[in-house]
DNA sequence: GAGCGTGGAATGAACATTCACTCAGTTTCT
DNA sequence: AGAAACTGAGTGAATGTTCATTCCACGCTC
């Protein structure tokens, strides 16, 4: 399951036969395409750039992947698949650290810290994602976005657990899980807001900071405070909507 | 500054002229294209459909805006343009409210409220700005993304003044401004992940809640819980992010 | 070691298609 | 009638994909 070789229907008898070679080829191409994704999207990259950039020919790419399209998803997709891994050794990890009774804050922040190392690594493999979802046909967007939700029920799981430990207060796990890894992703998405942040590390302890914040918080109280203000100037025009 | 009728070089003789006309076509046209942009992507929808959609021909279309792009711009510039309308509406309504010394956190939420009403009526608009910025000229994503920062200042002035007032922590304020917007921007963007709430109101209760949370926490503690722990798998390859 | 055969891999010109944009002519409005 | 607005076939450029051809490394025979 781990080497998630692409291989669909060929229809040219020329292709790369040698398992070694395609995968190293695979990733040559794909790691030239990330680049150029990212500069210019993905629709605004012709094949014959990547081609150039890869250091072959035209043709020679289609010898690596059926499609332009497939690149994409296979740069999508290797950023979940790594991520999923990551997570699968930790599995182990955590029984472990449960039974030796360790705080589910412990265990929470332990998964939470390398799940953002890893979006910092695959930094310019989620922006893609944010980006280019909507360049995938229609079952593969479905299989892509399948993976995100795996990973949200991750740490959904942890959260229940917390719950369940009586070290987090009830709440809404799906919002809370959702809020932590639009966070977590948040420094890949919009780095360009965060000027003063220049390493990971240097975001990645405030960051746990708030997700403990968000997970220790009780989400029913803080309201009520703005209550019956004359709303008067809320509601606004909706032409753009239709 | 309002009326941000685009206008740009013009070749063409042929092209409206009077103001009121060009302005409703211009918005009929944005309205049809929003729709096919967020259903199929900016690059997989033609002139062609879009014409169709509006009820034109395709060489009215060009009457009304000069390039495919500039209606992309118009949409993605238009969200901005009423939040930032919005927000100066607000300033004279603060001004009186810091007199009547409401306390900064009612303030804030009242600016918070605001931004997420807009952004649940402009989410279209929202999601297509993550998904399209790069499909703009580079001065143009260069001008969308300076709106995006004035925002961002908005909200950092707010949070300086609760400081100063004493009602929040000292802390990086880029961060926490930075954190608010994106999980109000959240709810749009990965609405998918969020099938437990159906209305704005649902979330927005929750929301202003963890706001809030954010804001009065301190950044510094919380840490140091993981700390010296043995970090053995961690670190992970980086084979992809050349 | 020279000649030859084999087949996996690389090549890039050629093809079919798509699409943004134009413009000469037509319709609609005043 | 004249201006303003609309029309849609036409244009040329660009793009994803194919495939006939070339290249080359290796093993085999004499």
């Amino acid at each position: 399951m781990n080497s998630q070789v692409l291989r669909r229907k060929r229809k040219s008898p020329s292709q790369v036969t040698d398992e070694k070679r395609l995968q190293e080829g695979q990733e040559r191409i794909a790691a030239a395409a990330l680049n150029l994704f990212l500069q210019n999207g993905y629709h605004n990259t012709s094949v014959r750039e990547i081609a150039q950039k890869a250091g072959l020919s035209v043709g020679s790419v289609f010898n690596y992947f059926t499609s332009k399209e497939e690149i994409l998803f296979f740069l999508l997709s290797s950023g979940q698949v790594r991520t999923e891994a990551g997570f699968q050794k930790q599995r182990a990890e955590f029984e472990r650290l449960k039974r030796d009774g360790a705080s589910p804050q412990d265990l929470f922040l332990r998964a939470y810290e390398q799940y953002a190392v890893l979006t910092d690594e695959l930094r310019r493999n989620t922006v893609l994602a944010y980006q280019e979802t909507k360049s995938l046909t229609l079952t593969e967007r479905k299989r892509f976005l399948e993976g995100e939700e795996r990973i949200q029920h991750f740490f959904e799981e942890i959260i229940a657990y917390g719950i369940d430990q009586g070290a987090f207060p009830a709440g809404n796990i799906q919002l809370k899980a959702h809020c932590l890894l639009v966070l977590a992703q948040s420094w890949a998405v919009r780095h360009w807001a965060l000027s003063s942040f220049t390493k990971l590390d240097e975001y990645l302890e405030p960051l746990k900071s708030i997700a403990l914040g968000i997970l220790e918080s009780d989400s029913r109280p803080a309201s009520a405070l703005i209550a019956a203000q004359d709303g008067k100037d809320i509601a606004l025009s909706r032409e753009m909507t239709s």
